[in-house]
DNA sequence: TGTTGTTACGGAAAACGTAAATATT
DNA sequence: AATATTTACGTTTTCCGTAACAACA
């Protein structure tokens, strides 16, 4: 028994039972993942991995039991690095992050310049990616944690907290018809009126989206959702251009900046939302990140996190 | 960083930070173990002993989060190969329970020939011992489970569960005036009548002994405690040879056998005790380990057991 | 001065990559 | 036929024990 035969085990389960893919993402050779694993097999005595023939098809139920103990051990081994480098470099090391184009985008950039202050010797990594593929990187631990809107939760092993909460803004060309009420007309805007014009706004997975089809869907309004896009700025491009009015994050929108766009304060209509972060549970997470996260969010002091990712359950 | 080097940072730590013990524990060389917990701490880029000199005197600050560390991925690399065993030979193995005379001589007895029918390929040991050493032979996983009344608790990382509860006897040679009295009069016996005679009974650490010195330190009332045992077979032998009364756990007193004694149910002056089971907190216990719990104390049942060692602290 | 930890060194074992064989889709 | 896994084999590295050395108490 090795950590070897460990890493090899984890990392065939990650990539579907594909030895040959495991061997490539860990840079060694294929035949050697093969032999370390049949040699675990053949000390715990039992199959890890279920066979057609020589093709590996999934895990058996001892081999479920068993990759989910290496994943644990897995976990603990990167935590032992993570530890140490804590004490022997203690400000310096990585710290990514995962999350949407938005948080990128509009909200990191408020905490980023102060974070990098405290530590500069912490290199950076913001991921970009759709809210399920933030839930992978921080499960597979590629990042060390995730900030997004979106569905991040409810996957055993990860743990979401309630970072800062925002509304959605409408953004029209100031010639749009819109753009010339009075703001006590505006307050008073509804769905039907907004509906009455194409809508441009984010893809289903992205800042809140669902909300907005919800809000539409229980006054049974059917907007024309002209465009969907990931980001912000592609939504306000595109409004730009006149093909419709915008619904975006209100982080999103900066009436200094963005001139040529007005921006109406609606929303209410579309509910609050709560940006989390997500982190896996049973991680060991360095100073600065409890730092980093207590900048985004100061009510996510060091102990709520810690208490927050203690191991609970399996994961 | 492999499990040879953790299995040496354990072992170093568990013999008091002396090399030379736990290479010999471990069955290698001393060097050999001196020049991986060196390679260890180089990859880690941490020290992990404390040394003066060349004398290891302890953990680090770091040391410790690390042996912690090592401590949890070694239980894991345990339960490794328990769950694989669980599979590979579903009803083989080894059973250890570390618990006291009195468990192992009078109140097992009475679930493992039960045991041993249902699973004939076990192979059971009893190991004794004090209930202090009892907790540290599940701690350091040389037993499965502990049986004991006396403190087993409160060591973090120990679970214990109520088992089965048993009051105190009063164990006289049939001659002794004690043994003349009227049912009645038995019933009515006080602690300043018992404290008339000398007192044989169990050493301090054993088998609800505190409780005993509670009862009359309650009542400030001082008997001669002429002599004390670990096990009741020797204080009935002292008792039997009239060296004073018994008082010993009710389970261990048999009318029918311990022809030479008779019993005075008087265990009401010391109260009602609680055996338990200590188990380690985070371990995988094999199947046939939780029906061998529930031999013991029906009430705790397998659902039970293993909620009680979901590990929610690090241990 | 005895005990304990580190360094040096050499033989044995295992780890790992290339090549070939075999099985699957 | 193409893709995927296991077997075979030889080189290289790592492992591990003995012996020698160094430092504490």
């Amino acid at each position: 028994m090795n950590l070897q035969q460990f890493k090899f085990v984890r990392e065939t389960v990650r990539r579907d039972f594909n030895l040959t893919e495991a061997a490539r993402m860990l840079y060694t050779s294929q035949p050697g993942v093969s032999k370390a694993i049949i040699e675990l097999e053949d000390e715990l005595g039992v199959k890890i991995f279920e066979r057609h023939g020589k093709r590996i098809k999934g895990l058996t139920k001892p081999g479920l039991a068993v990759s989910q103990i290496v994943d644990r051990i897995m976990r603990e081994v990167d935590n032992l690095k993570k530890v140490s480098d804590e004490y022997a470099r203690r400000d310096e090391g990585g710290l990514t992050i995962a999350c949407t184009h938005t948080q990128a985008r509009y909200a990191l950039p408020q905490v980023i310049p102060a974070f990098r202050k405290l530590f500069p010797k912490v290199h950076l990594s913001l991921i970009q990616g759709s809210p399920g593929q933030l839930a992978d990187m921080v499960l597979n631990e590629q990042a060390d944690l995730a900030v997004a809107t979106e569905a991040l939760a409810l996957t055993p092993g990860m743990v979401t907290l309630p970072c800062y909460t925002w509304e959605h803004v409408v953004v029209v060309t100031p010639d749009h018809p819109l753009a010339q009420m009075t703001s006590s007309q505006a307050r008073k805007l509804t769905l039907e009126q907004l509906a009455q014009y194409p809508v441009i706004t984010y893809d289903r997975a992205f800042a809140g989206r669902s909300a907005i089809d919800q809000a539409f869907g229980s006054q049974d309004v059917h907007p024309d959702f002209v465009l969907e896009a990931i980001d912000a700025d592609v939504i306000k491009t595109y409004v730009e251009l006149g093909l419709g009015i915008g619904i975006i994050a209100g982080v999103a929108y900066d009436p200094r900046r963005d001139t040529g766009l007005v921006g109406l304060p609606v929303g209410r209509l579309f509910g609050t939302h709560t940006s989390r972060i997500g982190v896996k549970s049973g991680t060991f997470l360095r100073d600065y990140v409890y730092t980093f996260v207590e900048l985004l969010a100061p009510s996510l002091t060091r102990e709520v996190v810690q208490n927050a990712i203690k191991p609970s359950d399996q994961g």
